[in-house]
DNA sequence: TCAAAAACATGATATTAGTCATGTTTTTCT
DNA sequence: AGAAAAACATGACTAATATCATGTTTTTGA
């Protein structure tokens, strides 16, 4: 009944999926993603065609959601294209963005790692994404086949706990312009693309999302982004965002 | 310079080391404590013998610390006894603490990962400890020759993170007595000792420590025991901390 | 053991951010 | 293109928490 009063319960799963590794062209599409993920790129010539037999690619939507928190853990997944936002919710329907993950990033390498391991948070795409999945039995078979590859999941997961440290660090010290003034500096660094006016955001990303990300709501962001509008630190909205200042953005954050 | 002004760059490390695996009874003192880590007891006898001969041993004082935020990382670290926070700092002299490592707790398996890699946070004893610490190139080793051991790592960084995620929603969307009623709740779940009257935590905590990881003022943590203490939530002060209703606790940490 | 330091406590006040209400602008979908 | 939905915006008010001040109690260490 908890799902029954879940809006996001009533969304139609709509994505097409097939199995790459049995592709009529063998390696072709796929070579070129492979390629970007450091833990594919270290397998030896021989594991590398294993692993490539056990991996699907799915398509999804902005409506579709990939998994869900608390649903059991199947798959090891790897972001091919797209951004997919991973988040916890509470009951009364307060949400928490905890990552954005972007080609090439690695998510239920942890999850998958334990037996019937439930999902800790809801996997959404921002758009169109396109997800490759391996099954966990073939994740684990990896693993202990090639040590090169578990040392990068190690590597991999290092980072994510980092991360997410340095924002327990910033959720329990900073003040909401600051927190606001850290994301966009760390998603500007990240994938910004710098174009004539400033560095754009190659994301749709409503003040809504920024609020989730950083632990506000969405009139507090709204209120700041005002503010940093007026202070020409960033322009325009959702569909289009610019920073205009990074080096202040940045100096903000820190204080 | 900016060492000059950190309180905390006074303090000597006033600790004593020793190879446990020159020890003249091998094994004796060491298996024990290396029983308990799941790390460990999954290694074949061969692998296990290979790691005691690289593990030593040190004890360190409440005043000294482990090592320093912005160090270089040397060696791969467990917890035999007592416990150790893992604290991050600001520039003006705040404090966070991300995490209570308790005995059979790894750290550094992360950092220890990248060459160069600098610590994250500052590791302090919280009283009398025990580290046993192991060189990087013999935990890249270990992880090398044994794929039960990386997975073993997968596992403990999986928890790791799935902590801090989880941590990182209580502070975006809790209130500050939710935060510490999660925290009295975690630490007694994990730790507490039942007693007579209720279930004690064999750690001394001041109200200063319990702000640093709920991201609130001491004067804010202050009022909140109190009002706890008039509930009969909780009995006592650092030294002797009791938690007398644990259910209640649980009700308010989850809203 | 006893003085100093640290921890605990509480009040007054200031700051920050949340809540609720209302209206405008932009985007989406057919 | 045009209606509906979503996003953006701002004001008034309230709630939560920080800050500063001051005093008491407990613990520590020589």
């Amino acid at each position: 009944m908890v799902l029954e009063l879940d809006p996001l319960s009533k969304r139609l799963n709509t994505s097409s999926s097939k199995h790459i590794g049995a592709a009529k062209q063998p390696g072709v599409t796929t070579n070129h993603v492979l390629d970007r993920v450091p833990l594919f790129t270290i397998l030896s010539r021989q594991n590398r065609e294993r692993v490539l037999k056990t991996l699907s690619e799915t398509r999804y939507g902005k409506h579709d959601l990939i998994f869900r928190e608390g649903e059991p853990s199947e798959y090891f997944h790897i972001v091919k294209e797209g951004t997919v936002k991973c988040v916890k919710s509470t009951p009364d329907g307060k949400e928490c963005t905890l990552k954005m993950l972007m080609p090439g990033d690695l998510f239920c390498c942890d999850a998958a790692a334990f037996d019937g391991a439930r999902h800790p948070g809801t996997a959404q795409p921002m758009g169109e994404v396109s997800i490759l999945r391996m099954p966990k039995s073939a994740y684990f078979d990896m693993l202990r086949r090639s040590p090169d590859a578990a040392i990068e999941v190690i590597k991999y997961l290092s980072n994510r706990l980092h991360e997410a440290q340095e924002q327990n660090k910033i959720l329990a010290l900073d003040r909401a312009d600051q927190r606001l003034a850290a994301l966009l500096t760390d998603l500007g660094t990240r994938s910004g693309i710098q174009e004539r006016h400033g560095l754009r955001l190659p994301l749709r990303l409503t003040r809504q999302d920024m609020a989730n990300m950083v632990g506000a709501t969405t009139e507090t962001v709204i209120r700041i982004m005002s503010r940093f509008k007026r202070e020409r630190l960033v322009a325009g909205t959702a569909n289009r965002l610019v920073i205009l200042n990074l080096q202040k953005l940045k100096a903000l954050a820190s204080g």
